[in-house]
DNA sequence: ATTTAATTGCAAATGGATTGCAAATGGTGT
DNA sequence: ACACCATTTGCAATCCATTTGCAATTAAAT
């Protein structure tokens, strides 16, 4: 029927594309519970990191919040979720697609709490000299910014 | 007696010069306690962040836990100890003195835990990059690094 | 010494995160 | 469709860092 198809369709583009991370989660032997595909269904609409609170609201209460904590956990330790801290004790997350470089930082405001994403990063030769510097491999950071954004000023 | 000069003399040597932070503390109408006089003392004698807990068992618990949590509190807010977050969820601190610019950051292996501070800092320029990107102003950032020491590689 | 507001110790509370366990569930083979 | 079974969930209890309420203590000024 018409609407049905209507409907279809706007689902369709509403409809976060979620395979890539499905596939990935089946072809491990991981079951693609209720829980979990909706917690990726909701992280893909984020555009900045959210906490374990967030998304449990976020779903509405759709799962317990205690299967929340397990499947992002879970999406880290696959590689789907990336983690953040922006200095308040809360863990704070963002989905990225699996295999492509997801390195990246964030400003976030002191007042409002806005963030927003940098690209800017540490440079790869400054990095090096500290790995000669201090005798450390394999060197990572972490890095967040921090100030007033033009609404607060 | 000699015996008593030497170990005075020795004592005088190992003996942290608070002075600083002591008369500071006591100008703003603070009292000089004797858990904030263990606790400062102890803090000097670090050459890295450390935790209340440890700061809490280094004075073999001379006072409360929850005075330590206290004297952190009000050490960082009138700008005696700075704040460190290695990423495993429990705060450390560091003894700065006062006035003087104590920003830096740390390296920290990922595998003995070993902590050796580091010099090298984001680039103002790359800062003021930001600054124009976003619009926002003030900004400081958090930045520590990880890797594997000399040892554990 | 006396006074008084600041500070402490103690115990309880808070809040994010983890966990043990019985019940529910999704993927596989029948 | 059905049955199996390891995985996963919901629920409640627990952990652990940190904070807090309050009565007792104490530093420092009078």
């Amino acid at each position: 029927m018409q609407t049905e198809e209507l409907r279809c369709c706007g689902d369709f583009h509403e409809r976060a594309n979620l395979d890539k991370w499905i596939e990935i989660l089946q072809s491990t032997g991981l079951k693609l519970t209720a829980p979990r595909h909706v917690i990726l269904e909701f992280l893909h609409k984020q555009s900045h990191p959210i906490t374990n609170r967030e998304i449990y609201n976020g779903i509405s209460n759709d799962c317990d919040l205690a299967s929340v904590y397990r499947s992002i956990n879970l999406f880290i330790k696959i590689g789907f979720v990336q983690q953040f801290d922006f200095g308040d004790g809360i863990a704070r997350f963002e989905l990225i697609e699996p295999g492509l470089d997801s390195h990246h930082h964030h400003i976030v405001c002191t007042d409002c709490s806005k963030v927003i994403e940098i690209d800017h990063c540490f440079p790869n030769s400054l990095t090096e000299t500290i790995e000669k510097h201090t005798g450390f491999s394999r060197i990572t950071h972490k890095l967040e910014f921090f100030g007033l954004c033009s609404e607060c000023k």
